[in-house]
DNA sequence: CAGCGTTATATGCGCCAGGATATATCGCCA
DNA sequence: TGGCGATATATCCTGGCGCATATAACGCTG
């Protein structure tokens, strides 16, 4: 059935701390271990994935991701554990707020038009 | 304090029914009855502004704004009944959302930079 | 010490969202 | 019936975001 799909940001003055994209990134580093190899996998420019990282390390006290140039395999990327846990409590509030509003979420599903608009124009 | 500000968008599709735009929008149509009008009180061009209506009223099963070219005062805008309670829906989401996870708030907030980054490179 | 893969960073280009502008239409009102 | 103010819509242009590309440095490994 058609439903609304939820996309959180969480603003820190003009940068975005953590939204959909970077939570994605930040998992995905913790799996692979490598920033380039995340940028791979969401098919996203290295560029872009490493300004990703870069703002979130900036958005927070300390480090949500540490990197290594060079060494074994060329270097690497790992998530920090405060990098583990800003991403726990980002997908513990999306949870937590499809809970909390189920009904509200229900009422504008029920009202959505019977497909979503293609060409906007 | 410094504190991360929640923006939330629900997407239906690739359109965004309702974010924090269009619901700012949507209460200044209410609020002045022109599109025109809440366009200039959010310094955002007409053309824009009526993309935004244009946008909400295609993705759910009955406008939000009704509008009328001509008459009175050249013509108008105004919010339907539906357009009221999805806006109701869209703000509850956000308060009971801020509730819920009230403590995820504060952690992400606790560990906060001590200012936003401001040149982003 | 040469080679490799990764991080780190600069530069140029292309695309497109959005602004600026122009025009048509509508329906009350003086 | 002409004027007004708002909606509705097309066209042109610009700024900025992101990609592609290029280069340097890094540090293990053979």
């Amino acid at each position: 059935m058609n439903a609304v799909k939820p996309r959180l940001r969480l603003q820190f003055g003009k940068a975005v701390a953590i939204g959909p994209g970077k939570a994605e990134l930040l998992e995905l580093i913790a799996e692979t271990g490598s920033i380039s190899a995340a940028a791979k996998r969401m098919a996203m420019s290295y560029r872009r994935a490493w300004l990703l990282v870069d703002t979130m390390n900036r958005c927070f006290d300390s480090p949500l991701v540490e990197t290594a140039a060079g060494g074994k395999g060329g270097g690497g990327a790992r998530i920090t554990d405060l990098g583990r846990e800003v991403l726990a409590r980002y997908r513990s509030i999306l949870t937590k707020c499809a809970e909390a509003a189920a009904d509200d979420f229900a009422f504008l599903d029920s009202h959505l038009a019977s497909a979503p608009p293609e060409n906007p124009h």
